[in-house]
Formats: structure tokens, C-alpha cells, sequence
DNA sequence: GTGTATATCTCGGGG
DNA sequence: CCCCGAGGTATACAC
């Protein structure tokens, strides 16, 4: 990684046009090959960035960095005030906990937390516009979509929705319905659901975690 | 800005739980107090960070930031390879041209650009659910809602379509059609928006800032 | 503050 | 490669 803090103006062009004045801020250049202008302040994302796979032409300066898709990056340099560089190495990556998909895959071993009765019948169901998270089978015989969000939203009953329509073109899956199962889920979201029928259900994470998921009972 | 290099682990807990294997970082802290854990690659975003507003209680090995949302950043410094401060001052920030919201204000001063004699009544027009980036009336008599995009996907056709179905609601509104207007727009937003009897206008960016707003004629 | 939509979104997965 | 969906999305803007 090369660090440099130096006076600066940049300008990118591509899916936008965008100026930066001079100032001194700090140049990230990437083991990778991309570029990030920061200032000393607002968040972790940069003024202004280049994603690597990138070429950069440095010359005294000035920096230009393009890409194959025909974006540029033109940094003139009006004073270098350090320059650095170190080698990290690889990083071993980030290990996630609590996101959607360790909620789908604990609704998906444990369907009957959404309904009494409920059974999966697949996890990621293709449509020809995206997979619904699961396709259920209720006790009745009736097909039930799930869609699984850590916070429902409009958008996810849109999405839900969508899904809803296009199953229902297949007659084998009648009759059909939905359920949007979130951790919270908003009142807008709840009120755009029930007038499409479609049933809201809040489950607990930790609790579901704690749930066993071969959930038979002898009658 | 103070930039540390270091072997360290982190742990992140608060809407998820995040834990990084010890390694080789970056790890930037901005005069506002963000922090923000790099890793050689990657793009621009960090693997870890917390955002100002925080509180970062430091020790010999141990670094933790806390914000007042109950969020928390646990590092463990295992060896520190640099430790530097730079003064880089306040920043003029970003000037950025040909985002959506130019569009919309070229828009709405053009509106005839979409259609021959199309006058804007409103923009950012209030429905319950959100507001219409455009409302206008036709010469007919029509009222024409006009969604807005860089890039029009199916997103924006199912936005429009929310907003119709509101407004359709207001009888004086009627009779009442749709636009999808952008720079460019997708296969299949144009398939979808056909289907819903929605028309969409590409429009060039370049060519409507050259076009004057007062655009009137004598007959 | 809440709610809604944008973003050079970024990032990852599947066809 | 594109398409689609998730994100600790962040950020701006209107109510």
C-alpha cells in the first residue's frame, strides 16, 4: 500500500464529471491497483476513487488513472508532503454474523417459526426474474413465497410481490400466497403488504438460533 | 489525519457481529474522529470502520470506539509498524455534474423535451407514499407523471407505477399517464414500462443543458 | 426525526 | 460477461 499526502486537484471523468479544488489530502494507492482521495473527514468513503483494474501514468505531476471502461482520474500534484510505502500482504477477510443469509438459512432448516404446518419445499427458487428465498408447503397444500429480509421495507414487498406474480403463471403452484419475514419490519412496509395480501412475520435471530431445527413431535 | 500501520484483529458488534483475523493494516483515523480499517485491496471500501460521532479509548494494545447507537470497534494492536499524523485542513469538497438531480432541474425547466407541449405543474410532487419527480399537463389536457433516472431500470418503472396508482386516486388528476424519462434506459424497464402503458424518452444530457428554457414560439 | 430515493453506490453470487 | 440482490449500505432531501 502507498500512502501519499500531498496538494492536490482532481478530476474524474466518466459516469459523471466531478472537480476537486486544491487541498491537501491524502492519495491511497492499493496493492491492486486502485486509487482513493481522501479528505480528513466524512466517513470512510473517499472524495474521489478509481476501482482497480486500472492503468496509472504518474509523471511528476501529474497522475493519470484510467480504466477499460473509458473512466479517468487526473490528479495534478502542486506538492508532495510524504510518500510511503508498505507491504501488508493478504488479508485473511472479514467474518460475518446476523446477515440475511444466516436468516435464511435457520427460517430455511426451521420453516414452521413462520407458520404452524409450514415445509420447505426450496431454498432459492429460480423465477426467470431472481430466486424467492423459499418456497414453502403449507399443511393445507397451499404454496407459500418467503422473502427474508433483516429489516422489511417497501422495496422488499415489491420484491415479493414481483415474485408472487410471476408464480402464480404456474398453475401447479396454486393456490399461492406470500409471507415477508423480517427481524423489524416497518409499518409503511406492513400497510403496502396487507393490501396484497401478503402476511408479515417479525422473528427473533437469537431466539431462532436457539430453536432445534428437526422439530418432530409424536402425536 | 493520522494513519497507523499495524498487526491487529478487530471486532465489530452492533447491527452485525464482524471479527477480522489478525493481520497486517491501515488503519486511518480522520480529524472527526472516523475510523476506518484498510486492507491491501479491495476497492475503497474498508474492511471495518466506525463513523463520527464516536469515542476512541486508546490503550497500550487495544484501541475501542464506541458510538452513542451502542455500535462498537474492538482492536487489538499486535505490533504497530507506523504511526504518523498529518494536518490537511478543511476541504472544499466535491463538485459534481450530470447526477439526477441536475436532470430533474434541466427537466423541469424543458419539459416540453419529453413531449411537444408538455407543461410542468409541480416538481417533487407530494403523494403518500413519496414524492413524483415531475408533474405535468399535457396540451390534451392530460396530466403526465414523469419519473426520473440516470439509468432507468425496472426499479424506476415500479416507482412509477407506485406513484400512478396513488395519484390515480385524485380524480381532478385525470386522465393521467406516465413517462419514464433518462439518459438511458434497459431492455427490460422498456418492456415492463410497455406493459403498464407507460412511454419512455431517452434524453441527452449534453444536448439538454444546450437548449434554452424559455423555449416559447409565435405562431 | 422519520421516511424516501439516490449512488461514480460497492460487493458477491449465479447463469 | 451481465443481471440481480444485499449492505453495519451512506447520504441528501422533504415532510
Amino acid at each position: 500500500m502507498r500512502l501519499v499526502i500531498a496538494r492536490c486537484s482532481v478530476d474524474y471523468r466518466g459516469r459523471l464529471t466531478a472537480h476537486l479544488p486544491p487541498a491537501t489530502r491524502l492519495i491511497m494507492v492499493k496493492a491492486d491497483g486502485c486509487v482513493a482521495i481522501h479528505a480528513d473527514g466524512g466517513a470512510y468513503k473517499p472524495l474521489n476513487w478509481m476501482n482497480a483494474p486500472n492503468t496509472l501514468i504518474e509523471e511528476e505531476d501529474r497522475w493519470l488513472v484510467t480504466n477499460p471502461k473509458g473512466e479517468e482520474l487526473d490528479i495534478r500534484i502542486e506538492e508532495t508532503l510524504s510518500d510511503q510505502r508498505f507491504e501488508l500482504g493478504a488479508d485473511p477477510g472479514l467474518e460475518k454474523d446476523g446477515v440475511e443469509g444466516h436468516l435464511q438459512k435457520l427460517l430455511a432448516s426451521k420453516p414452521h417459526v413462520l407458520e404452524e404446518g409450514l415445509r420447505l419445499v426450496r431454498r432459492e427458487y429460480p423465477t426467470d426474474i431472481g430466486p424467492v428465498d423459499l418456497l414453502c408447503r403449507s399443511s393445507a397444500g397451499d404454496t407459500v413465497a418467503v422473502e427474508i429480509k433483516r429489516r422489511g421495507e417497501m422495496d422488499g414487498v415489491e420484491q415479493l410481490t414481483r415474485y408472487l406474480d410471476r408464480l402464480a403463471h404456474d398453475s401447479r403452484l396454486h393456490p399461492l400466497r406470500g409471507i415477508l419475514a423480517a427481524v423489524a419490519i416497518a409499518p409503511q412496509a406492513k400497510v403496502l403488504a396487507a393490501a396484497r395480501g401478503i402476511r408479515c412475520v417479525e422473528v427473533d435471530y437469537e431466539d431462532l438460533r436457539g430453536i432445534p431445527s428437526n422439530h418432530l413431535r409424536l402425536f
